[in-house]
DNA sequence: ATGTCGATACTTTATCGA
């Protein structure tokens, strides 16, 4: 069995001991971290080493960055997602461990979209997305055995947030968003959350404003993807709703697949 | 009722991104 976690920690500095603690206990194999939010030379590696984990980071200043930690050793593949030269947002990394593909990946959040035309942020959330198709496109031409992982930016369905006229138009929810996820899907990937569980209140972010916490208005935006082989392999996937509730929390909470073998 | 959080800089308050 191979159990990876997959979590936002918005800011690794900030969250630091959290972050720790809840790894010592949960011990996934693998750890997929978002919003790190520090070059990878700032990344806190040692006492996570010191935990079982080999580390490996695409880092930026201030913003964005994605980390990878796994208890078996990694060969990165990648610390860009292929397609935009231009591109300097630390937003993607994927490695091999074993025999499996692994990738890390926070998808751009795209708000404002704009009205009438689309924002610059927006417009870079789909191009992003349908690099992130091509890139699946040619890793299952491969014939690899990957798992993605991450904070996707997207509410899949309606039953995937607390009321969904809250967020029509918003760039996590809008048609063109949720259109490019299932053409994603549509490759032949397995969402392993909702190939399990069809329960609604399955969220894994809650703001920090307005108190979507306490009144539990969330949203279900961290995902994990799976190729036609790894799905053949998929046991379990769980959210962890305990760090949301703890002290100095990251706004999202982890979420924990299992795949048989390894 | 204005009720969040984190990082940054020509910084100690304003701005951006989420």
């Amino acid at each position: 069995m191979v159990t990876i976690a997959t979590w936002n920690v918005n800011s690794i500095k900030a969250r630091f001991q959290t972050v720790h603690d809840w790894l010592a206990r949960a011990a996934p194999d693998i750890a997929l971290l978002q919003e790190v939010k520090c070059e990878a030379a700032a990344f806190p590696a040692e006492p996570l080493e010191d935990l079982g984990y080999n580390v490996v980071v695409a880092g930026q200043k201030a913003y964005n960055g994605v980390a990878i930690l796994s208890k078996r050793p990694l060969a990165v593949v990648t610390d860009v997602l292929p397609g935009d030269p231009e591109d300097s947002h630390a937003r993607y990394l994927e490695a091999d461990i074993g025999t499996l593909r692994v990738a890390c990946l926070y998808l751009p959040n795209g708000n404002p979209p704009g009205n009438g035309q689309w924002s610059d942020k927006f417009r870079y959330k789909l191009t992003w997305m349908d690099r992130l198709r091509q890139r699946a496109a040619d890793l299952l031409a491969e014939d690899h055995t990957v798992i993605w992982g991450g904070d996707f930016n997207v509410i899949p369905e309606p039953e995937d947030c607390h009321d969904p006229a809250v967020w029509e138009g918003d760039a996590l929810y809008r048609p063109e968003t949720r259109r490019a996820f299932r053409s994603l899907l549509n490759l032949g990937l397995t969402e392993a959350y909702r190939a399990l569980h069809h329960d609604r209140g399955a969220y894994t972010f809650w703001d920090y404003q307005g108190g979507a916490w306490q009144m539990d208005r969330g949203i279900r935006i961290d995902h994990f993807l799976l190729s036609p082989q790894a799905a053949d392999r998929l046991v379990e996937c769980r959210i962890d709703r305990a760090p949301r509730g703890e002290p100095k929390a990251s706004d999202h909470t982890p979420v924990l697949v299992t795949i048989e073998g390894d």
